[in-house]
DNA sequence: TTCTCAATTATACATGCGTACAACAACGAG
DNA sequence: CTCGTTGTTGTACGCATGTATAATTGAGAA
C-alpha cells in the first residue's frame, strides 16, 4: 500500500505564525482554553501539529503570543475610531466611547477570549506585564481626551475621572456582551455616553455619530 | 507484602459536597480550570478521586454546582451589608457598594474563578441561566437601593442608572481585582462612591462608613 | 536541469486525564 | 457482639494531550 504524503506549500514565517495565533484565538473564543489544543490549532490553521513547534518553542510560546496579539488588537480599535473622527473634543472622546460599546468589541466571544487567558496573567509576569502596558495606554487615551474637554479641573479629578470613565466602558462591554438579549439596541452605547457624560460634566449624547456608515443601507 | 489501605471516616453527604466544591473553586482560583482535575480536586478535599463520582454524575456536574455556590456566594455578600447598614437611604446604597468594592470581593482570586467559567456560561444553557439570575438579582438590589434615594425620577432614568451603577462596580471591581498595585488604598471604593453619586445626584462618599471596623485596630 | 536546505509531514512516546468498577471497612442497627 | 449497609478506597482502562524526532518534499539557487 501506497503511503501518500499531504500536499503543502511553503509560506512565510509572518504567514504562519499569523495563522496559528488567530487559529488559537478563535478556538479559545468558541470553546474555552481547553478547546485550543496543539491538534485543534494546527487544524484550523491548515497545518499538521508538528508545525507549531517549529514556529513556537512550545504551546505556552504560542498561548502567550496569541494573547498580546488580542491586547494589541483591542488597543488598535480605538486609536481607529480616533483617525477618523472629526476634531471636537466631545465628538471625540463619545467617539471613542462607541468604538469601545460596540461589535466586534462588544461580543461574547472576545470575552470569552479575554476570559480564558486571566489565570494566565497572575501566573505569568511576562503577561501581566502586558496586561498591565494595555490597561494603561487605554487608559492614558481616556484621559487625555477627557483632558481635552472645555473644562478646567485638577490633575486628581481627571485622573479619577479617567479611572471612572474606564470602569464605566469595562462593565459595559462586560454586560453587553455576556447578555446581549438584556439590552434594547442601542441602549449599552446611550447608558454609556448619558453616563460618562455626566461624571465628566459634559453633553456626549448629542455628538455621538453612528459608528456603522452602512448600517443606514439595510 | 501487605496492602494497606488508607484510613479514612465517613462523613455526611453536605460536607463532602461542599469540600469537594470549595476545593475546585480554589484549584481554579488559583490555576485555571486546568488546574481542577479530579485527582487534584480529590487531594486537597481530603479524599480519593472515586469518591467525586459517588456525589457527582460527572466532572461537570461537579463544575456546575461549584459555579452556581459561586454566583450564590457572590450575591449573599451584598444582602449580608444591607443587613447590618442603617436606614438612611444614602447609607445604605453606600454600604452596598463598600461590600462589593472591598476584599474579599475584589480580589484576583475571584476574577479568576469567574473568568475560569466564563466559556461555560455560553456553552451550558443552565448556567446561563444562573448566571443572568445572580446578574439581575444583584441589579435589581442596586436599582430598589437607587430607588429609595429621596429624588423623583422617572423609571427609565432608574433604570439607567440602576445598569450604569452596576457597570462601574464590576468595571472597578475588575481592574481593583486585576492591577492591586494600581491603585492607592481606597482609591478604587472612593471613585466608586464619587462616580455612582454623580450619577445618580446624591452625596454617597460622606455616607461611607468604614467596611472592616477590626482594620482600626492595626 | 540538478542540488540543497529547511519548511512541513508523519509517527512515536510518555504522561495525565475522566471514567468505571470491584474490593474493602466504618459505623449504626439489632 | 455481630451483621449489613454504603461511604470510601484502589486499580485499571481507553483516550487525548504536549513533545520529540526522523522522514519527506517544495521551491529557490547554482
Amino acid at each position: 500500500m501506497e503511503q501518500i504524503r499531504r500536499a503543502y506549500r511553503r509560506e512565510s514565517e509572518e504567514t504562519r505564525r499569523e495563522a496559528l495565533i488567530s487559529a488559537t484565538q478563535s478556538l479559545v473564543a468558541e470553546g474555552g482554553p481547553e478547546a485550543a489544543t496543539v491538534r485543534a490549532i494546527a487544524a484550523r490553521a491548515g497545518v499538521t501539529p508538528g508545525l507549531i513547534r517549529h514556529y513556537f518553542s512550545s504551546k505556552d510560546d504560542l498561548t502567550r503570543a496569541a494573547y498580546i496579539a488580542l491586547i494589541d488588537g483591542m488597543t488598535e480599535k480605538g486609536a481607529e475610531a480616533l483617525r477618523e473622527a472629526d476634531d471636537r473634543p466631545e465628538a471625540r472622546l463619545a467617539a471613542f466611547i462607541v468604538a469601545s460599546l460596540t461589535p466586534p468589541v462588544v461580543d461574547i466571544s472576545a470575552v470569552v477570549l479575554w476570559a480564558g487567558y486571566m489565570h494566565k496573567i497572575r501566573a505569568d509576569s511576562e503577561l501581566r506585564g502586558v496586561h498591565q502596558g494595555g490597561y494603561l495606554r487605554y487608559r492614558n487615551t481616556l484621559q487625555s481626551l477627557i483632558a481635552d474637554l472645555p473644562r478646567e479641573v485638577s490633575a486628581a479629578r481627571l485622573r479619577r475621572d479617567a479611572i471612572a470613565s474606564n470602569a464605566m466602558i469595562d462593565g459595559l462591554w462586560l454586560e453587553g456582551s455576556i447578555l446581549p438579549d438584556g439590552f434594547a439596541d442601542g441602549e449599552i452605547v446611550a447608558t454609556g455616553l448619558l453616563a460618562i457624560g455626566t461624571i465628566v460634566g459634559c453633553d456626549l449624547l448629542s455628538h455621538m455619530k453612528l459608528a456603522k456608515p452602512e448600517s443606514a443601507a439595510e
